[in-house]
DNA sequence: TATATTCGCTAAACCGTTTTAGCCTAAAAA
DNA sequence: TTTTTAGGCTAAAACGGTTTAGCGAATATA
């Protein structure tokens, strides 16, 4: 109804210009020798009237927009949910504000989306990157917006990036299930081409190979890139086939798809972990839960948004300090539950 | 690295003037009877610029964002989560993006986010208000930004809500433990002032005296509006006390205390059904791999978000129909599991 | 007394768009 | 021939701030 109250506003109520309101509004009156007399009016009205800055106006001028772009796969995945929560979180402690987007694992939706935060609204990003997104990832550098990868990276890129390391848990998930026994185990997963993803099964490959256990490549499967629940159940029929002694565990490369399999067991009637055993990467509610709670490789979330949210901002406030880029690797948190046996 | 081309730099370039650029790149070369020539000339160098209109700029001279501002508790509990997801979706088809904000439950918190996403950032607000926020949202009416309730809403506050019968939900819900034979049906809420826990409650009330069952006091639990694993455990250890035969069932009004409360149940060491029969709101991905899959009032989520989007996006575009407040209650979805026997 | 310095403040440009008002020329109508 | 009309385009204001450059009076210094 009412129309907000600008600057010249004020400036007009008091009869000074709108330079001196600015200057004393943020905070610079001293430092520009406004007296105190008027600095003290200039608040007083301005609290008066509900003065609230237009912060378009302010980021027009000044370039700068505290906020930061997020693009993740699902904000509905409570992987990319809780992560997002914490960048949220370390953002607000800043000042800064964060614009999420999915992407559904989409090039084509997180090309649209970059650019379309490109176009003014954003300080910097923060992006998981879809399979196959490596040319907007490299246009993104020709640009002079910040950015931080996160959960994957692109090697033959040069950004700053925060994962974790992949290869050496599912290496450690691996090898916990051959020290209690298993040996005809499966592997499900899904983005296959993904660094984060290959690593995985580069970790679970080596443990095999380090115990002596010779690679089932049919044991392998790879699912696609929009995977649904029944996709996983094909996938775990066909593993347990004929007869039940096929397999007798699965390494889930994630939640998503440690969930679907799950329900596929329950659907099956295989019981976990007697008739098969799991482990799997990220830490869902659902784990704890299960009637088999589930031994994982949980993934260090707090830290890896803060420290995104970190870089990213160290980068924004100094643009110069891109001459060399941050690529952190952090240790995944092995949850043990009872999902292995005991 | 380099400037960005601006309206001004295609101009130049051709020699004609910005008016003109701008007509042209946004459709109304026609309209304005710009030669075809010209238009033409104009939109290739547009593209062979890579022009990229400032998004600030014309907020600041339209007044239009194009954004939605979301508040909601936590984007990374899956409710939320899932709800936002079906937002930013619908938001995304109309051509809007969304601001994503996490209250925490706490009138502060959203009161500063309103604020801020007031100053000229969004066109409007989907907001899940917590407790003892009447005062922002009353406040919020005043200004002349359109808004919508979701989940929750306030009776004394004529406004935009997308709710869901919960009275009814949750005497369905208690009428199918009653039906199943329990009769110590206790009940763990939280954030009890909210109207919607509220209707929980009444529902949960009325179902036993409506089967001549006599409400007792002590077997209702109202959490702390920060709750955490412990608080529902405590709860838990009190209702079921000295002997198992104190209650022989729980309703949980939320998916956050249900998934605590199952985790609870599993340090006790009682099994469900068995030993206590659950029934519970919501349905995260949690409760379909329980060992005992719940039995639970799921939300339209896909329904609620996109209402909410709808609604508002009308408003926005004909400030007038604020007139007529739309008042909208979904029903929930009954999902029988296996969580109270078969 | 003349000059330099400090004090307290402001005009105007600028950020990149949209939009209003209107100019000039050529063709059509009177 | 004069007046309208239409065609094709532009200057300048506006959105609401920040920032640069600098002005005039009072005080301090030489």
């Amino acid at each position: 109804m009412i129309k907000k109250t600008s600057l010249s506003d004020i400036a007009q109520k008091l009869g000074v210009s709108k330079t001196l309101v600015s200057l004393v509004l943020n905070g610079k009156g001293k430092e520009h020798r406004i007296s105190d007399v008027v600095c003290k009016k200039v608040m007083e009205v301005a609290r008066e009237m509900n003065y609230q800055p237009n912060q378009l106006a302010k980021s027009l001028r000044t370039g700068k927009t505290n906020t930061i772009g997020l693009i993740i796969a699902d904000i509905a995945n409570p992987f990319f949910g809780k992560l997002g929560r914490e960048i949220e979180k370390e953002a607000a402690r800043k000042g800064y504000r964060v614009m999420f987007c999915s992407s559904d694992e989409s090039a084509e939706k997180s090309k649209l989306q970059i650019e379309m935060m490109l176009q003014g609204h954003v300080d910097g990003f923060i992006i998981s990157p879809p399979m196959n997104s490596e040319e907007q990832i490299r246009d993104l550098s020709r640009s002079n917006k910040p950015f931080v990868l996160i959960d994957r990276f692109f090697p033959e890129i040069d950004s700053n990036y925060i994962i974790v390391d992949n290869q050496e848990a599912a290496y450690n998930a691996t090898t916990h299930l051959i020290a209690r026994g298993y040996k005809k185990i499966a592997c499900i997963t899904v983005n296959a081409d993904l660094v984060n993803m290959k690593d995985r099964l580069i970790g679970y490959k080596k443990a095999l190979l380090d115990s002596g256990i010779k690679l089932d490549k049919n044991l392998v499967k790879e699912l696609q890139f929009s995977h649904e629940s029944k996709d996983v159940f094909k996938a775990i029929k066909q593993l347990t086939g004929k007869n039940k002694d096929c397999i007798d565990a699965i390494l889930f490369t994630t939640s998503k798809v440690g969930i679907m399999g799950i329900e596929s067991l329950n659907v099956l009637g295989l019981n976990i972990p007697n008739d098969i055993a799991i482990v799997s990467f990220d830490d869902p509610d659902a784990y704890k839960i299960c009637y088999s709670p589930v031994t994982t490789m949980a993934q260090p979330l707090t830290e890896i948004g803060k420290m995104a949210v970190q870089v990213l901002l160290a980068e924004i406030k100094n643009p110069g300090s891109s001459i060399k880029t941050q690529k952190i690797t952090l240790k995944t948190n092995f949850v043990i539950r009872k999902s292995c046996g005991s």
